[in-house]
RNA sequence: GCCGGUGUAGCUCAAUGGUGGAGCGGAGCCCUCAUAAAGCUCAGGUUAGAGGUUCGAUUCCUCUCACCGGCACCA
C-alpha cells in the first residue's frame, strides 16, 4: 500500500491582500509536498483562507461590500498567488463554504460537547467602548485605560461558550514529550513545553452574535457564534471532507503529517487545536512545524515603514522560479531571514545565472553536438551524485530546506571543476566519458531540483532528452 | 519581572576540547565550452567582554554587556 501524506499551511486569514510572508509559506508547503509526491507517495496539500471574524466584517464595510464579496475578492487573490508561485495544492478550503466547512464545524463543536468540554460561561473582561473590544491587562496603559483611546476600560460581563482547554494540559504534555506530537524547531517545542508546565486554561469558544456577526453560529444556541479558533483550525480537516457525505479523503489522509504554521500560531496549532481533537476523539496531528518571518533590511515588514513587498511585483519582475529560489534559499526555513530587492538579484545573478544556468548552457552546447549513447560516467561522478542525494533528501527531511539547496549547488559546482579541469570542448570526441558525466551531474542536479524549481527542472529534464541545448533558463540581471 | 535563545571574516552562516571554515560581495591571476559566465589565490577576524575548569577552549562552567523570542483570547 503507498504510504500517504498531508500536509497543510496555515489558512490566510482575508481581511488584506497576500504578502510576501504568504508566498513563503506556500512554497516551502510545496517543496515538501512536492518532493513526497516525487517519492511515490499519496499526497495531499491543502491550502486556503480564514474568512470570518469581526475584522473582515468591518473592512468589508468599510470598502462598501458584502462581508462575502470581499472574502470572494480577497481569496482569489491568495488562489491567484498560489497559481502564479506553482504551488501544487490539491485543493483550497474557504471557511465561509457552507457546504464544505460549516458541516464540519458544527459537527465537531458537537463531539466536543458530547465530550463535556464545552460550558457556558460568564466572562468578564476590561472592555474599550471606543473600540468595542476587549483589553487584555498587558496592553493598558496605568493598568486601566485603552491604549488607543486613552480612556478607562469598563468591567463588562457577557455569556460565551467555553472549551475546557485546561483538562488537556497533561495530555498534550505527554503526547510531545513521547514524541506523538512533533514539533519543529527544537526551540518551539520547548516553549509550548514550558507553557504547558504552567497548566493551560479554559479558552472562549464563541461570541455573543452583537459582538461577532460573521461567523458561523453554535449549533443549537443561535445567540452565539462560533469564534476564530474552532471555526479556523477545523479546516484541517473539513478540506479533506470531515463531516462532509464522503469521508474517503479524511479516512485516508488524516492525521496530517505536517500542518507548516508561521511561529506566531503555534500556540493554537499545538494546544488548542491537539485539544480539541482529543476531546472530540479524533487523531491527533503528526507533526507541527513552525517557520519564521520574513525581514527586509533587518525590520519587520509593515505598512507603516513602507517595506513591504508585494509577492505578485517580485514574481512578475522576476519571475516565479526566482522569488521561489530566494524564499527557500536566503530565508533559513526554521528562522527569520532577510529579503531586499538587491539581495534577490544578487542571489539570481550569483546562484541562477551564472552557477545553475551557465552550467546547464555550457554542458547543453558540448552535450549535443555529439552522440553520447554506450558511454559511461566515471565511478567517482555516481558517487558524488549518491552523497548528494542523501545530503538533499535528509536535509528537507529535517526542514532544512535552504541546506538542502546548498547541497544542491556543490553538485553543480563540482560539475563546473569538471568542465574546467578536464576542458573537454578540446577534444569531444576523445572525452565522451567526461560529457556523459557531465550531463547525468546536469541531469540529477535538475531531479533534485523538481520540488524547489518545478518548471526549470522541467526546462532542463526535456532538453537533455531532446538532446537541444533550450532557452537561456535565467538571463543575467544588470 | 520570569523562562529560553543568540553574539564567529564586510554580509549570511557552518564547525571543533588541541595550529579558526564555507557561500556571497570586494581585490588579483587565469581559461574560453558557457549567460563577459567558470576556475585559482587573497580577507592577516583578540571566535561580544571578564573570570574559571583543563597540559590546552572558540568549543565546558560562572558573571557582564548587547540583541532576539516566549510568558495565552491580536488573527
Amino acid at each position: 500500500m503507498k504510504k500517504k501524506f498531508y500536509i497543510t499551511t496555515a489558512i490566510a486569514y482575508t481581511n488584506a491582500s497576500p504578502h510576501i510572508g504568504h508566498a513563503l509559506e506556500f512554497a516551502q508547503a510545496d517543496v515538501l509536498a512536492r518532493y513526497h509526491r516525487n517519492k511515490k507517495e499519496d499526497v495531499f496539500f491543502l491550502t486556503g483562507a480564514d474568512e470570518h471574524g469581526q475584522k473582515i466584517y468591518e473592512a468589508a464595510k468599510k470598502s462598501g461590500k458584502s462581508p462575502q464579496e470581499f472574502a470572494d475578492e480577497v481569496s482569489a487573490e491568495f488562489k491567484s498567488l498560489c497559481q502564479k508561485l506553482e504551488i501544487s495544492n490539491d485543493y483550497f478550503i474557504r471557511t465561509t463554504d457552507k457546504e464544505k466547512h460549516w458541516p464540519g464545524v458544527s459537527n465537531l463543536w458537537e463531539k466536543i460537547a458530547e465530550n463535556g468540554d464545552l460550558e457556558k460561561r460568564k466572562y468578564q473582561g476590561l472592555y474599550c467602548v471606543g473600540c468595542e473590544e476587549f483589553k487584555t491587562k498587558k496592553v493598558l496603559i496605568d493598568g486601566n485605560k485603552c491604549p488607543i483611546h486613552l480612556k478607562e476600560v469598563e468591567i463588562v460581563e457577557e455569556e460565551n461558550w467555553f472549551f475546557k482547554l485546561s483538562k488537556y494540559s497533561q495530555a498534550l504534555k505527554e503526547k510531545i514529550n513521547s514524541g506523538e506530537l512533533n514539533i519543529v524547531p527544537e526551540s518551539r517545542k520547548n516553549e509550548i513545553l514550558s507553557l504547558l508546565n504552567e497548566g493551560l486554561e479554559d479558552i472562549s469558544f464563541s461570541r455573543p452574535k452583537e459582538k461577532l456577526s460573521w461567523g458561523i453560529p453554535v449549533p443549537g444556541d443561535e445567540s452565539q457564534i462560533i469564534y476564530v479558533w474552532c471555526d479556523a483550525l477545523t479546516n484541517y480537516i473539513t478540506g479533506i471532507g470531515y463531516g462532509s457525505n464522503s469521508n474517503e479523503l479524511f479516512d485516508k489522509f488524516w492525521p496530517a503529517d505536517i500542518h507548516l504554521i508561521g511561529k506566531d500560531i503555534l500556540r493554537f496549532h499545538a494546544a488548542i487545536w491537539p485539544a480539541m481533537l482529543l476531546s472530540a476523539k479524533l487523531p491527533i496531528p503528526k507533526t507541527i512545524v513552525a517557520h519564521g518571518f520574513i525581514t527586509s533590511n533587518g525590520h519587520k515588514m509593515s505598512k507603516s515603514l513602507g517595506n513591504v513587498m508585494s509577492p505578485f511585483e517580485l514574481i512578475e519582475k522576476y519571475g516565479a522560479e526566482a522569488v521561489r529560489y530566494y524564499l527557500l534559499k536566503e530565508i533559513p526555513t526554521l528562522d527569520d531571514g532577510d529579503l531586499t530587492e538587491e539581495k534577490l538579484k544578487e542571489r539570481y545573478n550569483s546562484d541562477l545565472a551564472n552557477g545553475l544556468g551557465n552550467f546547464a548552457a555550457r554542458v547543453l552546447t558540448m552535450a549535443t553536438k555529439i552522440d553520447l549513447k554506450d558511454f559511461q560516467p566515471k565511478e567517482e561522478i555516481i558517487l558524488k551524485i549518491k552523497e548528494i542525494e542523501s545530503a538533499v533528501n535528509k536535509k528537507i527531511e529535517e526542514f532544512k530546506l535552504n541546506e538542502a539547496l546548498t547541497a544542491i549547488w556543490e553538485l553543480i559546482g563540482y560539475g563546473d571543476l569538471i568542465v574546467n579541469n578536464e576542458k573537454p570542448w578540446e577534444n569531444p570526441e576523445n572525452k565522451k566519458d567526461v560529457l556523459t558525466g557531465l550531463v547525468l551531474i546536469l541531469k540529477k542536479s535538475a531531479e533534485f531540483l523538481l520540488p524547489f524549481l518545478p518548471k526549470t527542472s522541467d526546462k532542463i529534464l526535456t532538453s537533455i532528452q531532446n538532446n537541444q541545448k533550450g532557452e537561456n533558463l535565467f538571463p543575467r540581471l544588470k
